[in-house]
DNA sequence: GAGATCGCTGAATCCGCGA
DNA sequence: CTCGCGGATTCAGCGATCT
């Protein structure tokens, strides 16, 4: 059960540094931090792979796997002491109303789950990262490892953790945010390279993933925990969203990278960041709108997202596909045979030689409507 | 790690009764049953966790349901037996190469995967079934949960479970299936109904996603336990699709329900229900035979797909290149430097002016051979 | 310059038979 | 059991290079 924060807890909160990269081991650290001061905690542990030989792609290049040492236990005990001590030191610094966020593969997550239950966290729900861009199974010999499991849990089965629902709302084109996100793997220029070329780390997170862990269930201005900080992807949109945060991290390799980082991030308009968060779903925009403002032109041709299907604009803001009439998420859901469809997202147009979301220009409207 | 079937399995393995549904708790009829007898488990317990049903100790005696929020560990511990139970009776019945799949919800799963390495099964995927139609979540106070989770697991580490590769990628129009499938509830007419139209089983699954199970992970004529058999999806799937199926429930209701439904359903055409093969099932052909048969001569030059390299083949089938000489695949991976190279693909010919790859003689070979 | 092509890469428990 | 070796196996996205 939530208890509420003495006055002693409080002072000792005021004394927390924010916006800092902790050296160490992170058990110790948190052991150190004043108990029920974090609003939420976003761990990224260790997965435990397990992995053995070296793997080749079909075309002969060696697969760059993961073989850290901080990645190798001894066995499933030796990993679950380490979990159970983790998460034990975690709850602690959890106010009674806060929230942790671990993220695992199926290698590590049932032993993650299993202790949150056992350590007296209360499951809210399991969530899917759905990669766009897994890397295939080259051999052939299993299914696509074509996703991760994050796991989100209250600190006690009464706490009245936060959750903003009409955020997520808006967020998912006005329908209920679903278990299961969609969202791509973190490449190109937002993965960082070292010095010479390789990724300062090999499992780093996209932000997308800590952008909507954040606008679910954080507030501006929480304290937000990370306790396996490695870059620093959740302090960079932490930082973004106006959020305070505390990372902890053993390797001065990744905090050095991390703190430059964090170093070019600016902060989001103030308001941009309420909006997001707020009650108030932000200002729906018909995508019919985009024609009437001349944005788009009817006639004018949209490709989807994986660039194998194409639709037309007609002037009353529904699309024609081959055989197929609607709307932007209709049609979208037609061609690719799927129950849903956000064809914000899904429908791209060509400008300048670029293929661009529709998206984008959702967001110019809705600069405009702000004004 | 596998061990070899012996005799007197066999021969208890002959007086097995297929396409039966037996009455009982599942582990006392599983005990019975003989070791190393089943290709296939398809497992879905009971979700339980708050004990709204009935719980069952190893011994069989009846938890005493305590919904006590301070009882909660002592909860999970029952439901943690209860459910080493009947994995450890069910990875018995397994053949060594035989494989299980369970599924569940973020209350249970976590404990059921954790149950499955602890008790030696090896982990092969976590698979989410996407509802395409999931129930929305009606006081918007957490995400929607919108899926699933299966575990498919191994009987151990080093056995040679069945996956249809090419079925699974012909299933999923041309590129490897993923470990997300997105499959809409049992609804309308395929959901069972009682007399008085309520519903015949409060978690009846789609046959669909039984379906994509067995084509994955079955051939036919394999035999697939299910320990909580219910209203018979997994018997009703197995039949249509030529499997043999055992099931096992403890409600008499169902198992009437279940009867019912499996009397009425026709086996697929057996031509249908051949899967797609993989190339690794088809006879191997040494590349001497097509020296010997004469479709390529001894003294006759190859070339590398990408035309960079050359070589000439002896009469014992096997090539000579510059300080090179051994079989197709070994010359190959030397003049690349790579680790291994696919001589079949990687070499080519001549004939009538086109260049075509050593491989396209080998179909031909195999073609014969199957006269 | 625009479009096509090529190369690279991502948390991976990734072969199987015969000697 | 190990060892040797034949030979089967990849998707999406980004960026650089080529036409």
């Amino acid at each position: 059960m939530p208890k509420k924060q003495s006055g002693q807890t409080g002072a000792a909160v005021a004394a927390l540094d924010y916006d800092v990269i902790h050296a160490g081991d992170c058990i110790e650290v948190m052991q150190s931090l004043p108990a029920e001061s974090i609003d939420l905690i976003f761990a990224d542990p260790p997965y435990n792979l397990q992995l053995k030989g070296e793997l080749h792609r079909p075309d002969n290049s060696r697969v760059d796997a993961v073989d850290d040492a901080w990645d190798r236990f001894a066995s499933f005990e030796a990993y679950d002491a380490f979990t159970r001590a983790w998460l034990t030191a975690a709850r602690r610094l959890l106010k009674p109303d806060g929230a942790i966020w671990v993220i695992g593969s199926y290698h590590n997550v049932f032993r993650l789950g299993a202790a949150l239950q056992d350590g007296g966290y209360w499951l809210l729900n399991d969530v899917i990262w759905r990669k766009s861009n897994p890397m295939p199974n080259f051999r052939g010999k299993r299914l696509t490892n074509a996703h991760e499991t994050l796991i989100w849990a209250a600190k006690s089965e009464g706490s009245k953790y936060t959750f903003n629902y009409e955020a997520m709302k808006a967020l998912n084109d006005g329908v209920q945010m679903r278990s299961d996100w969609t969202i791509p793997l973190c490449t190109g220029s937002e993965r960082l390279k070292t010095a010479t070329g390789e990724k300062a780390h090999p499992t780093q997170k996209p932000e997308a993933l800590l952008h909507r862990v954040m606008v679910a269930s954080t507030r501006p201005g929480d304290v937000v925990l990370d306790p396996f900080f490695g870059t620093g992807t959740t302090g960079a949109v932490a930082k973004r969203l106006r959020r305070r945060f505390i990372g902890i991290e053993r390797e001065a390799d990744y905090r050095a990278v991390a703190e430059a980082r964090l170093a070019a991030i600016r902060p989001t308009d103030s308001e941009a960041v309420a909006v997001t968060t707020s009650k108030r779903a932000e200002p729906r925009v018909a995508f019919g709108v985009l024609v009437e403002r001349g944005l788009l032109a009817a006639g004018e041709t949209l490709v989807s997202m994986n660039g194998r299907h194409a639709a037309r604009i007609r002037a009353d803001g529904t699309l024609v596909a081959s055989e197929v009439r609607g709307s932007i998420h209709q049609v979208g859901a037609a061609l690719e045979g799927a129950p849903s469809c956000n064809g914000w997202t899904y429908w791209h147009f060509r400008r300048d030689g670029a293929i661009v979301p529709i998206d984008f220009l959702r967001q110019q409207i809705r600069a405009e409507m702000q004004e």
